[in-house]
DNA sequence: CTGAAAGCGCTTACAG
DNA sequence: CTGAAAGCGCTTACAG
């Protein structure tokens, strides 16, 4: 409002406002010193007249709880990051924790990169949403004191901490639903990208499948994402005998695979084909939809990351359960036919 | 792999194994400073032998360009925030920033301390993507020497960098675009939430129809999203004589009107009605909507917001290309009726 | 080009 | 409870 000063003030500034040390500064802003009220008092009063804010660049020189968090991100852009990002930026906030969020989309090899930039950051932990950064690096971070947190990477890293789904139970329960809504013929919606979450809820599936007798039909796309279930469609919906119940590994395949079930190739949803996708991303619970789909524990992956930082080691995998919507019939109506 | 340190190498600890001065390493990571080549050498050497990055935390303590850059963020859960969000990251990336989002989405008035949490990082400039913080945080933030960039904020504040969005040209476009198409009868499906874009785009198509001799029917939603767009269509589509083409504020809600429009209420798009939608989100273009609509610069966005990081001020507005799809009559086709 | 020194703004034993 | 001092890891005039 008056004279705007150039920089923020220092602790030193209110020390001296307030007639005390720069210590009895320092410990009125840490939360279990030992401050008498009086002094307390005055340092407010004196942080208040200058606008005082902690430098928590500074005091992350020293504390390791007011270093960032590093959130290796990619694709933004879906629905399903978008969901990830932000529960876990909303709980770091709440947890007092800054997020430095990383974006790793441009270059699949660039999660070595952006581990780099979280150690010249000091951050105190990097979370790794997608991507799968190189070995050495992932060990450069813990060696330099990191704690790093894989959220659905496949396989086990020395080291790191893992948030982990249970995949299993999850394509057990698609496949039993499918098969409940008179399925005979069941085909799987796959990619070839390979990500740790892609390929273990491929391999999941298809082991439910075998384990209840059913052979599935395979397909797989360069992705999976809209255009990969359209594509998807096209592939397993054109010949004769074509399934009657379809997973799709990600909601996104699911509705361009409904798309053009529908639109081209004229099928009715669930009455021909019944679908069911993964993520509960918004778009499924549109009218044009109506997905049955399993919802990603996107607050409780963010409470376990937070207990990670804590330093709690929680263990058990997480359970995604299956919103039921309009695209699989339910057991009691007839299947078509 | 060997010994793991309990901390990462400091610039002193390379500086002993370099047999050089501090200064000499730190000037072996500054971008223009003078150091020999045999110098430089044998710091890199020492560097790579003990795995060294320089401290970022330290270095923004000194440097102004290694302090951080806060995105006050909303909504990830929404493919605009999350495209916009995508786009800043990525650029700041580039130019080797550090990018800290904080999520304003739970309280509305937590923009203001959103704002206390960037000044206590001392980032050095705060990005206002979404809210509208408090003009007094706005000051401190500016008086502590931080720039404030906002994006499609309304108001004019003092000391802030706008960027911003033509949307009076665009609007002109819309309804432009409608009546090539053969409507007669034209509607607004707008928002009482009154965000700056929001109301900015109501306020132009309004004028805009008011300037062609058009007086548009306005309905108006408590949010902007896909369930405001299917009461849209229900409070709108109705009655008789209903509008042949509608602006929606959002594509979230041109989808829920159109999925409304057509599966309730049995109407055919672009036959019996048109509609323009804003943002130009993936699900624009799936197949089951074909939205016609106003792509964000979103690139664009992300250049303009560095310049201003780099101290350039650019001043014209921004313009949106209007993405032609199915969801409105091209002008040869004969309208309805 | 190079090093010794002071400074950036904090925290945390250490005495009192 | 409180202050003087050393430390966190960097940068940047200042001499040489």
């Amino acid at each position: 409002m008056s004279d705007p000063a150039p920089r923020p003030a220092s602790a030193a500034e209110v020390a001296a406002l307030a007639g005390v040390s720069r210590s009895a500064v320092s410990r009125t802003f840490t939360d279990g010193a030992s401050v008498s009220a009086r002094t307390r008092a005055k340092v407010m009063a004196a942080a208040e007249a200058l606008n005082y804010h902690v430098n928590h660049l500074a005091r992350g020189l020293s504390k390791d709880a007011s270093r960032p968090v590093c959130l290796l991100a990619s694709n933004l852009t879906r629905p399903y990051h978008g969901l990830l990002l932000d529960a876990l930026t909303r709980r770091l906030q709440a947890a007092g924790r800054m997020a430095m969020v990383i974006n790793v989309s441009t270059d699949p090899q660039s999660a070595g990169a952006a581990l780099a930039q979280a150690l010249s950051y000091r951050a105190s932990a990097v979370v790794v949403m997608s991507g799968t950064p190189p070995a050495d690096m992932v060990t450069a971070c813990i060696d330099a004191g990191q704690k790093v947190i894989a959220i659905n990477r496949g396989e086990e890293w020395p080291g790191v901490h893992h948030i982990r789904i249970d995949y299993r139970r999850a394509m057990q329960e698609a496949v039993t639903a499918l098969r409940a809504a008179g399925c005979g013929r069941i085909a799987l919606a796959g990619s070839r990208k390979g990500t740790p979450s892609l390929a273990a809820r491929e391999a999941f599936f298809i082991e439910a499948c075998h384990a209840q007798g059913i052979d599935p039909v395979v397909w797989r796309g360069d992705g999976s994402g809209y255009a990969e279930g359209q594509e998807a469609a096209q592939a397993l919906l054109q010949g004769q005998a074509p399934p009657e119940g379809i997973f799709c590994l990600t909601d996104l395949m699911a509705c361009g695979l409904m798309d053009m079930a529908r639109d081209t190739l004229a099928l009715a949803i669930p009455r021909d084909l019944c679908v069911i996708g993964f993520d509960d991303i918004p778009q499924a619970g549109w009218a044009g939809y109506g997905l049955t789909s399993f919802g990603q524990p996107y607050d409780r992956i963010a409470a376990r990351v937070e207990e990670i930082l804590l330093g709690e080691e929680p263990a058990s995998r997480l359970e995604t359960p299956l919103i039921w919507r309009q695209s699989v019939r339910s057991a009691k109506e007839p299947p078509r036919g």
